[in-house]
RNA sequence: GCGCCCGUAGCUCAGUUGGAUAGAGCAUCCGCCUUCUAAGCGGAAUGUCACUGGUUCGAACCCAGUCGGGCGCACCA
């Protein structure tokens, strides 16, 4: 049970006591800790309900209220409840935290299954900076949901049946320099991409040309589906050398193509059904009518907008899109895999197909809890939107190149003694956490000015902060001759930069499964900045080795348990701390 | 036209869903390495929370309107 947990359920009984009949409020952590650790306000909210005085309610709950060893309780202000914890039950916690392998996180998603939808890139084509936030927050969100219990199924959903493969299997057979596909792959796909659109500009021949090959491809025929599945290879190896080096991991790369096959008898159970109907030669599905499930959500918005816009699952030409694919996906994942939520880390842009997406699949019977998990654009200087047509996109190999080279100068400035090839191993993993971490540090669905000096500063609120904050408390380690038990050792806290930190450490149970709730990655970067923050001014305030026992053991313990935390919620975070720096 | 989102310190952003004197980082200023890694620590200064009205014990947060910005709305994904 979390400390927060604790707290409520002892104001329940309190609660419970106080009014004659049950009764739960939510506790918080102060916003201040001047007014305490933890407060509630019960008193405020309940007054109000009974028009009563809140102090005196408040006085009243306090006096019913058995806190015994854990904390004491005030009343402030308007009618809060404050909490103090006691020192001794700050220690009987660290002391619970270090025999614990899960550091005081529930298993809240326990025998569900999920299914975490993100990257997606398009094949044959170069990764930008705006498949940065899809990536990161996704990977972050399913590391977190498997430490939860969850299990996790990392689909990345790639792009690899789209229309662009008409031009680039002419410019495959006009254009293809195969001594350039050897040496970069994606380069030389994305050059005759190029030519072939360039081509097609000028001469309509050539566009028509481009259409035969893709109904050649799409009717089978073996040679452009043996080009296409050329490119679909070297696509991918060149994806996953980028997905290595930034530490994302997927279970599967079900593409597009996957469920090629199935998207005809997919139309045609959605016409036969009644769920979709013709309108304008494309057969669409219509939101707005009787959705077959009361409990929906949607059902009390049906005027909203949004209904208004069909959702196009086959096109004039008998053509399919992408919202009949993604039902298709949904079949397969709640059918195939079980797959009891599905989370969609997609751009906020995208939020109308989600909308009409998850409605299609639940009139069509498709139960799972839906989540569009959408993000803000990634804008350009003119703070519009950066656009993969026009050109001036940043590429996503560069932003990692930059950052690690930005990274390798502080080092060669701050520890000019380390060896060349180590130097350069903890700047790839400080430059690329930085980039990471200064995505999952802010609230996902903010748009921002893209800005190298903003992705890859190494100072302040960034990853190296955090990285060197692990390199501290190890160091410490390193000197010492016998290893240490940290489960043997008792907890003392004495002075206030302990007490601190003992206080974050005991909130880390409590801030992972509410990055879940809402999806927020941000709720853990900062809540690890505040736990490096605390170590910091542990470590200035407070000698570990040089103090005599039983500080020492007591200390060394807090340094432990400090040590598995930080390290575990940057690994939740997708951010890898290097041995020194 | 309809719908969604945003406007917070000089800059970049948080703000635990309605709580107390609105917080961080960067930049600026002052102090701290003979002591476990100074990529650090301690301190100072910084605000018309776009504007107007409303809801209530209490609003950056909820409601209405105004101004400014971004995005989405029929066969791309």
């Amino acid at each position: 049970m979390t400390l927060i947990q604790e707290l409520e359920s002892r104001l329940a009984a309190a609660l419970t006591t106080t009014l004659g009949e049950p009764a739960t409020a939510a506790v918080t952590a102060a916003a201040d800790l001047r007014f305490g650790d933890y407060q509630t306000n019960a008193a405020m909210v309940l007054a109000k309900q009974r028009k009563t005085n809140p102090r005196a309610l408040a006085q009243e709950i306090i006096g019913n209220l058995d806190l015994a060893d854990l904390a004491t309780a005030d009343i402030a202000g308007p009618g809060f409840v404050n909490f103090r914890i006691l020192p001794a039950a700050w220690e009987a916690r660290v002391a619970a935290l270090i025999r614990d392998d899960r550091l005081g996180v529930p298993d809240t998603g326990a025998g569900r299954t999920v299914v975490v939808d993100f990257s997606a890139p398009n094949v044959a084509k170069p990764m930008h900076v705006g498949h940065i936030r899809s990536t990161i927050i996704g990977d972050s969100l399913a590391r977190i949901a498997r430490f939860l219990g969850y299990n996790v199924i990392a689909d990345n959903h790639i792009g690899d049946w789209g229309t662009q493969f008409g031009m680039i299997i002419y410019g495959w057979n006009h254009f293809l320099d195969d001594a350039a596909l050897t040496a970069n792959p994606i380069a030389e796909l994305v050059r005759i991409y190029r030519q072939t659109n360039a081509a097609a500009k000028d001469d309509p021949a050539v566009l028509e040309a481009c259409k035969a090959e893709l109904v050649k491809l799409q009717s089978g025929d073996p040679t452009n589906l043996a080009i296409w599945e050329k490119c679909i290879e070297v696509s991918k190896d060149g994806l996953q050398k980028i997905y290595d080096r930034l530490d994302v991991k997927f279970d599967h790369w079900l593409g597009e193509s996957f469920y090629n096959d199935r998207l005809a008898g997919l139309v045609d159970e959605f016409v036969e059904k009644g769920l979709a109907r013709e309108s304008a030669g494309a057969i669409c599905v219509f939101s707005g009518g009787e959705i077959p499930r009361e409990s929906d959500p949607f059902m009390v918005h049906r005027e909203e907008g949004w209904m208004d816009n069909p959702a196009i699952i086959r096109k004039a030409d008998g053509g399919f899109l992408y919202a009949t694919t993604d039902l298709a996906t949904i079949q397969y994942r709640i059918e195939g895999w079980r797959a009891d939520r599905i989370w969609y880390v997609v751009g906020v842009p995208q939020q109308l197909h989600f909308r009409q997406l998850f409605d299609a699949a639940r009139r069509w019977g498709k139960e799972a809890d839906f989540e569009h998990v959408g993000f803000g654009s990634i804008l350009g200087d003119d703070r519009k939107l950066m656009r993969t047509r026009t050109g001036e996109n940043v590429g996503l190999v560069e932003v990692l190149e930059e950052a690690v080279e930005r990274a390798a100068r502080v080092i060669a400035e701050k520890s000019p003694d380390l060896q060349s090839d180590e130097a350069a191993e903890i700047a790839e993993i400080v430059g690329i956490g930085a980039v990471k971490f200064a995505e999952l540090s802010q609230n996902r669905l903010t748009d921002y000015v893209f800005s190298w000096d903003r992705m890859l500063a190494l100072h302040g609120d960034t990853a190296p902060y955090l990285q060197y904050s692990h390199v501290r408390i190890r160091s410490i380690f390193r000197k010492l001759h016998a290893p240490f038990d940290a489960a043997a050792a008792e907890i003392h806290l004495d002075s206030a930069a302990e007490i601190h930190l003992a206080r974050l450490l005991v909130r880390f149970g409590e801030v992972v499964p509410a990055v879940i709730e809402d999806f927020r990655p941000n709720l853990l970067a900062n809540y690890v900045l505040e736990l490096a923050r605390a170590f910091h001014s542990f470590f200035e305030a407070c000698p570990v080795l040089k103090s005599d026992e039983p500080v020492r053991s007591s200390r060394l313990a807090l340094c432990e348990i400090t040590s598995r935390t930080l390290g575990k919620a940057l690994d939740l975070l997708g951010i890898r701390v290097p041995e020194r720096m």
